[in-house]
RNA sequence: GCGCCCAUAGCUCAACAGGAUAGAGCAACGGACUUCUAAUCCGUAGGUUUGAGGUUCGAGUCCUCAUGGGCGCGCCA
C-alpha cells in the first residue's frame, strides 16, 4: 500500500481518523534516535518470535521521552503490547528484550513493572543535541510532512466589514498551523478565499448607497437586513468627496454597483492591513467572482453531472448527497437559474485541487459545522482519491464583558474588531493569547483582562528567556569573556543541565504533534515549560564566569540552544522574539 | 426532535496514537535583589478529571447512557 492511496482513501473529517492512518502506516520517525530504536525494538521482537515459533505481526508500540526523570530518557511499552501474541508476562518479555537490544547509543535498558522498557541514552547524544540546535535552525525542523502540497484556507470572512476577535481566532490559528506545517516539512499556501459574489453584496453595495443618499440630506429607509456599521458610513462619505453627489443621479442599480466596487476594495484592503499588522502571513486572495468569470461554476456542476451526482427535482438541480453519507440532498442550482454558495464552493475546491494541493485544510468557525459533510461529499464526489481534505473547526469566541456574555455581529454593527486588540494590547501578546487555546475548546474573550493584563501575559515570560540569552552573549562579548560555542560539552553533567537539553530535545516532536494534530497551542506550552527551565537554570548558575572560559563555553551553548528553540518557536507563533526587554 | 463541540484545582487552561505519581499560569500564603535584566527564582496550599456503567494488563483520554453549557439543522451566505 503506498502513502498516498491510504492517506486519503476518502476525506478525512476528523484527527482521530487521521491518526489512524499514520498507525497503519507505521510512520517513519524523521527523529533519528526513536527511529534506531523502532528498529532495534522490531528486530528484538521479531527474533523472540521466531525462537518462541510465534508468527505474527509487530504490534503497535509506542516510544516516547517520560516525564518523570526515573522513568529513563525513553520509554516503550512494547512488551505489554505483545503480551497478548506470547500468551506471557510483560515482564517476561520485557527481560528478553533488554536483553537483545544493544546499541553504542544506549547505556542500560531497564524492564520495569509492570512491563515498560526503560531505556539510557549515552551522554555523548545529548552533547550533539546542544551543537545541533546551536549551529543551525534546521534542528528546529522536521521532514514529517514529506514536502506534500498543502493549502490552509482561513479567515475568509465575508468582505462586509472589519475583522473582530472571533476572526483573530481564526486567523491566529490558521496562520500559526501554516507556520508549523510548513516547519514539519509540508509544502504550506495560504489563502483567503473572498466572497465577493452572492446576496450578501448587493446588500454591502445598497447600504453604502443609502448611507450616500443619507448624507445627501434624502430621506431614504436603510435596508433592513443591511450593513449597519459606522464603517459603512465612512465609505459613503470617501464616495462623496471624491465625486460630488454625482453618485445620486445614476440609475439605481448603476449606482449601487458603483457603491459595491469602492465598498469592496476598501474593505478588502482593510482585512488585508488588519492582517499585516496582526503578523499573519496570507499568501493568495482567491475571489469568488473568479469562479464564475472563468465558468468553473458551471464546468464543475457539469463534471459531477456527468458522473451522476446530479438531478432534477422541483425546478432546481440536486447533488445527491445522501450517497456520501449526508443528511438530504443539496440544492446547487435554484429554480430561479441561480446558484447556491455551496456550488461555487464546489467549484472553489476542485480548483484547489486542480492547482496540485494534495492536502487541503479549511479553518472554519465552529458554526458552519453543518457544512462540513456536504463539502466533503462533493469532494469525494469529484474523485481525486490521493488528495485529502480537512476542516479545523473553531469554536466559538464569546466575548465576556465584566461578566455578561455579549454575541458579535457584522450585520448589526456590533463587534470588537481585531485592530482594537491589537492596539489595546500589541499583536505579540494577542496571538500568543490565542495561541494558547486548544480550537476545539471554546474562547471566552475577556475585554477587561486584554487590557489590564497585558504584562501577565505568558508571552513575556517567554520572549524574556530569549532577551536573556541575547543579553548574556552580549555581555560576554563587551566584556571580552573567552569563550567558545559548541566547546568542552563533555563537560555537561548536571542534572539540570540534561533536563533542560531533553526539554530541546523535545521540539521536534512537540513539532511533529502540533502539526498532527492541528493543534498550534502545543507549541505555546511547550515554550512555557522550556522557559520555564531556562529562567530556572540562569537562576541557580552563573554563566559568564571570566575565570573559567570551558565552564563558559559549555553554559553559553546550552544558553544559546535554548534562544534558538524560543525564537524558532515563538515565530511559529507569528510573535517576535526581541532581544532586549 | 436530530447532529457536532465542550465539561479537569477557586479562575483560565494543559496532559504527546490508551501508559507509570493528572500539570502550568493567575488568584492566596511564606521566602530570595551588594548578583549575567527580579518581566526572574524557591516553597506552601489547592483534585472522587460532571455522574453511572462498559472495553483491558492499564482510561482524563475509547464505547454506551445521563446531566449541564455552546453551536448547527434554508432553493441564505
Amino acid at each position: 500500500m503506498d502513502f498516498a492511496s491510504v492517506f486519503c482513501k476518502k476525506p478525512v473529517l476528523n484527527k482521530k481518523i487521521e491518526a489512524d492512518i499514520f498507525r497503519t502506516l507505521r510512520y517513519v520517525r524523521s527523529d533519528k534516535l526513536k527511529q534506531i530504536l523502532q528498529n532495534l525494538l522490531d528486530e528484538a521482537l521479531t527474533e523472540i518470535m521466531k525462537s518462541e515459533g510465534i508468527e505474527s505481526d509487530i504490534p503497535e508500540y509506542t516510544i516516547e521521552t517520560p516525564n518523570n526523570p526515573d522513568h529513563g530518557d525513553f520509554a516503550t511499552n512494547i512488551a505489554m503490547k505483545s503480551a497478548k501474541i506470547f500468551r506471557k508476562k510483560p515482564m517476561d518479555i520485557a527481560a528478553k528484550i533488554t536483553e537483545t537490544v544493544k546499541h553504542p547509543l544506549i547505556k542500560s535498558a531497564e524492564a520495569v513493572m509492570p512491563g515498560f522498557i526503560n531505556f539510557r541514552i549515552s551522554d555523548t547524544f545529548y552533547q550533539d543535541i546542544v551543537k545541533k540546535a546551536v549551529e543551525s535552525d534546521e534542528f528546529f525542523t522536521s521532514d514529517y510532512g514529506r514536502g506534500r502540497k498543502t493549502m490552509v484556507e482561513f479567515v475568509s470572512a465575508n468582505p462586509t466589514g472589519p475583522l473582530h476577535v472571533g476572526h483573530g481566532r481564526n486567523a491566529a490559528y490558521g496562520d500559526s498551523l501554516a507556520r508549523i506545517m510548513r516547519a514539519a516539512g509540508y509544502d504550506v499556501h495560504t489563502e483567503y478565499y473572498i466572497n465577493d459574489a452572492g446576496n450578501q453584496m448587493n446588500n454591502l453595495g445598497k447600504s453604502i448607497y443609502v448611507r450616500y443618499l443619507e448624507l445627501l440630506g434624502r430621506d431614504v429607509e436603510f435596508p433592513e437586513d443591511g450593513y449597519k456599521g459606522e464603517y459603512i458610513i465612512d465609505i459613503s462619505k470617501a464616495l462623496l468627496e471624491e465625486n460630488g453627489g454625482k453618485i445620486a443621479e445614476m440609475p439605481e442599480a448603476e449606482a449601487v454597483a458603483m457603491c459595491l466596487a469602492r465598498g469592496l476594495t476598501d474593505i478588502t484592503n482593510e482585512i488585508a492591513l488588519t492582517l499585516k499588522n496582526f503578523n499573519v502571513d496570507m499568501e493568495i486572495w482567491f475571489s469568488e467572482k473568479s469562479l464564475y468569470k472563468s465558468g468553473e461554476v458551471e464546468s464543475s456542476l457539469k463534471y459531477l453531472m456527468d458522473r451522476g451526482f446530479i438531478y432534477e427535482k422541483d425546478g432546481a438541480l440536486w447533488f445527491d448527497s445522501t450517497k456520501f453519507g449526508d443528511d438530504k440532498d443539496r440544492v446547487v442550482k435554484r429554480s430561479n437559474g441561480e446558484y447556491t454558495y455551496f456550488t461555487s464552493d464546489i467549484a472553489y475546491h476542485k480548483n484547489k485541487y486542480d492547482r496540485g494541493f494534495m492536502s487541503v485544510i479549511d479553518v472554519w468557525g465552529a458554526d458552519h459545522h453543518g457544512y462540513v459533510k456536504r463539502l466533503s461529499s462533493a469532494i469525494e464526489a469529484i474523485g481525486y482519491e490521493d488528495r485529502d481534505f480537512n476542516v479545523s473547526l473553531i469554536q466559538m469566541v464569546s466575548l465576556l464583558s465584566s461578566g455578561e456574555r455579549v454575541s458579535m455581529s457584522t450585520r448589526a454593527g456590533s463587534f470588537i474588531t481585531l485592530d482594537w486588540l491589537v492596539e489595546e494590547v500589541g499583536a505579540d501578546a494577542a496571538r500568543f493569547f490565542y495561541a494558547m487555546r486548544d480550537y476545539e475548546a471554546q474562547f471566552d474573550f475577556d475585554i477587561d483582562l486584554a487590557k489590564k493584563k497585558s504584562s501577565d501575559n505568558p508571552v513575556y515570560y517567554v520572549q524574556y528567556a530569549h532577551a536573556r540569552v541575547q543579553s548574556l552573549l552580549s555581555k560576554a562579548e563587551n566584556e571580552g569573556i573567552k569563550f567558545e560555542l559548541c566547546t568542552h560539552l563533555d563537560k555537561i553533567s548536571s542534572k539540570e543541565e540534561l533536563e533542560l537539553i531533553k526539554k530541546i530535545y523535545d521540539y521536534n516532536s512537540v513539532l511533529e504533534q502540533a502539526s498532527r494534530g492541528r493543534q498550534p497551542h502545543r507549541m505555546a506550552y511547550y515554550l512555557q515549560e522550556l522557559a520555564a527551565l531556562f529562567h530556572a537554570y540562569y537562576f541557580n548558575n552563573t554563566i559568564i564566569n571570566a575565570e573559567d572560559s570551558e565552564l563558559t563555553s559549555v553554559r553559553l551553548s546550552i544558553a544559546v540552544a535554548v534562544g534558538n528553540a524560543v525564537r524558532n518557536g515563538l515565530g511559529l507563533l507569528g510573535v517576535s522574539a526581541p532581544d532586549r526587554m
